[in-house]
DNA sequence: TAGTCTATAATTAGGAT
DNA sequence: GATCCTAATTATAGACT
């Protein structure tokens, strides 16, 4: 029922629109009250409402006029130094925000490359797979063999510890890198099943060299850079 | 292990200061552009890093500049007006904040007066109960009382309907309010026992006529006060 | 219009790396 | 310090009164 995640854009409907400013506009002098009395900084803001003459201040008019005249009485240079400003901010979320889009369409391609070993396991033919499909298979392959053989080498030792040290187990050391079909062989016992969730993202673009596993940029944040 | 709920004070351990006022400018930064975008208004902050010399400021030097100046140029008379300013805000949560509490004490009261009534109902005297606490338990039982009989009331109605109509129930009107002892023995068979958490407020300074449930006020919103 | 309620989204404190 | 993580708190959208 309640409630819809909202999209960062300007809000249509008026009644709506008016009933969210008044709440965030609580919300945020709460958070401005709150950060002046935790970290005791001085600081001063000016919102004004929809297109209202009257905006509302914080903390009081003389507050903003004293913070603001401080601001201003600054050599310009300092002004603009250190200035975090919005463009500034804003260009820092969409940093953020294509690093963690990055991110995730490189698990999702695992993701996709671990679905595709189990169906190769289970009888699908290498020969449908392209090259990069086929190499960055292989990239997947290898990280599992090598979970697979932490895995045992972290059970053999716990083992050898619990067996009150008079038996030593001498451990295998694992194959080096082989053929794809090779390692397949392997790990049929041990691999359990992929998620069922097929996911085909066609609108790869290699750009980058991360092992074959791209990835593209852009999303909501980027209304922001307009 | 995390997370304590903050006071809303002065940190004094510095690195958790600065963290918590770095974090927090994000948030306010975000919350800033957050309600310009979805509204569709002006506003600008300033806001002084701990001693530092270097402001963040929101949207830009600029755009501070402006709003600020918009916000100056209007007659003071103006500028005081609809003013919701800090100190008025403040007011404002505390007034809310000694609702709540009121009708917390109020709660409590009553949940203390169930739980006397459940004492009455398995054998405590009523000879221990001073005048204040018979009257309020009276308001309780009366309550109480009148919940059995709505519920029976509905219960009746419901298997009028059920009984295809046929079988016109006539529920027994309620009887009219009586003494204390006469209700508890009615009540001995329809009330359950009351939760077994005891609480003893022994600060209640009777200062208002709700039923005798009177309440005090006072919470971590009254520093905002001084 | 304003306040209440509730479920969900968003923020963030504290810890680990 | 910068990040990441998780759990807990806080903010708030939407519905209702």
């Amino acid at each position: 029922m309640s409630r819809k995640k909202v999209k960062l854009a300007y809000i249509q409907n008026h009644p709506t629109r008016k009933l969210t400013f008044k709440k965030r506009k609580k919300g945020f002098m709460k958070k401005m009250s709150e950060i002046t009395t935790l970290c005791d900084v001085e600081a001063c803001a000016v919102v004004y409402g929809q297109k209202d003459t009257q905006p509302e201040v914080w903390p009081s008019p003389s507050g903003v006029q004293s913070t603001y005249v401080k601001f201003r009485t600054m050599p310009p240079m300092e002004q603009t130094k250190k200035q975090l400003n919005m463009e500034a901010f804003l260009r820092q979320q969409i940093e953020k925000a294509k690093d963690q889009l990055r991110k995730q369409k490189k698990e999702n391609r695992e993701k996709d490359m671990s679905i595709m070993m189990s169906q190769c396991l289970t009888g699908r033919s290498l020969q449908d797979l392209n090259m990069g499909d086929l190499n960055d298979l292989g990239w997947v392959i290898d990280h599992k063999v090598e979970e697979i053989n932490k895995k045992v080498k972290k059970v053999q030792e716990e083992l050898a510890q619990n067996e009150n040290n008079h038996v030593q187990v001498v451990r295998t050391p694992p194959p080096p890198p082989a053929a794809i079909s090779g390692r397949i062989m392997h790990m049929q016992q041990a691999q359990s099943a992929a998620p069922m969730e097929i996911m085909t993202p066609q609108d790869q673009q290699p750009q980058e060299q991360m092992a074959g596993l791209g990835a593209n940029t852009g999303d909501e944040f980027l209304q922001f850079g307009s």
